[in-house]
DNA sequence: GTAGCTGCAAACGTTTTGCTGGTTG
DNA sequence: CAACCAGCAAAACGTTTGCAGCTAC
């Protein structure tokens, strides 16, 4: 596997902006002002943003700064194996940070909409297994539990 | 848990016409012939379509049929249990039938797009138990694994 | 200096909505 | 016959794209 183009897996021992800027430097493209400060605001959050919430917090720092900017942005972080586009069936794509931050699947609540960050290593491994058998080689993978959590349990019997 | 609105979880022994009726009914609305016959046709859709793919299919049966007739058929159907949303993250909705065809996930090849529908029981009961370890209750869940499928991994070396 | 970038605004494709006449219960 | 529905077309939504001037390399 040659390492300049591979979206899945990230580099040991860089930080985010190496892994950026190397992505970056190997297309042929530039580091901008803009683009270094969406990758900072965009790892700073903690869970996943959609491309409008992540563009208001980041208007706050430059006001000047485009929508589009943003969307083209987080598909060069996508790309690069920094971000991971995450959809609930609700229309809106969101983006969660693939540094640093530990894998994680969703514990969503149906009801109040909240969602917890789970991780199951016996599940984790057995998706290996799972993808192995059919001879694939697992990249990533989503997994989403839907339900209803502990509060709204209560609150509506 | 009363049983009139309840999204997850077919009741057994009822055709799906009999449980979109009676979700009809309990909610004051009608059973028409439009309403019928999509939800005729996207039960005998193996995989997943989009509304825009069964809106095609419907057309052919019935031309004077409306995009927006199956946009809110959908909704209906998703509602009472006999469809589920499912969403790859290109931007299209996808809905597949949540009834006879028995619950499955997948297992994607990025290289070639062709998803293969998988269930794994084990990890099928550790979901069930992950949740309940965080006091939810588990109605219904997601779980896409992205790899590389045989041929595609012999393909590109 | 050149290739690539930005911000703007217009375009795009999917999904939703308002309306009027028609149909279901 | 009252409430609801269908089809149509227009609107709304998130996202993408074309362009003209600006910036990184």
């Amino acid at each position: 596997m040659s390492a300049a183009t591979s979206p899945p897996g990230i580099p040991p021992g860089k930080t985010p902006l190496e892994v950026f800027a190397g992505y970056l430097a190997a297309h042929r493209l530039k580091i901008t002002p803009q683009r270094r400060l969406i990758l900072d605001i965009f790892l700073s959050e903690p869970g996943h943003v959609s491309s409008e919430e992540l563009y208001a917090k980041i208007k706050r720092r430059d006001a000047s700064i485009g929508q589009a900017t943003v969307y083209r942005t987080l598909k060069l972080l996508t790309e690069c194996g920094l971000a991971g586009a995450v959809s609930f069936a609700d229309g809106i794509t969101r983006y969660e940070p693939h540094f640093g931050v530990e894998h994680h699947d969703h514990l969503i609540c149906e009801a109040c909409g909240r969602t917890t960050e789970i991780v199951d290593p016996l599940i984790e491994k057995r998706q290996e297994e799972l993808a192995a058998r059919y001879g694939f080689s697992l990249a990533r993978h989503k997994m989403d539990l839907y339900g209803t959590c502990p509060d709204c349990r209560k609150k509506s019997g």
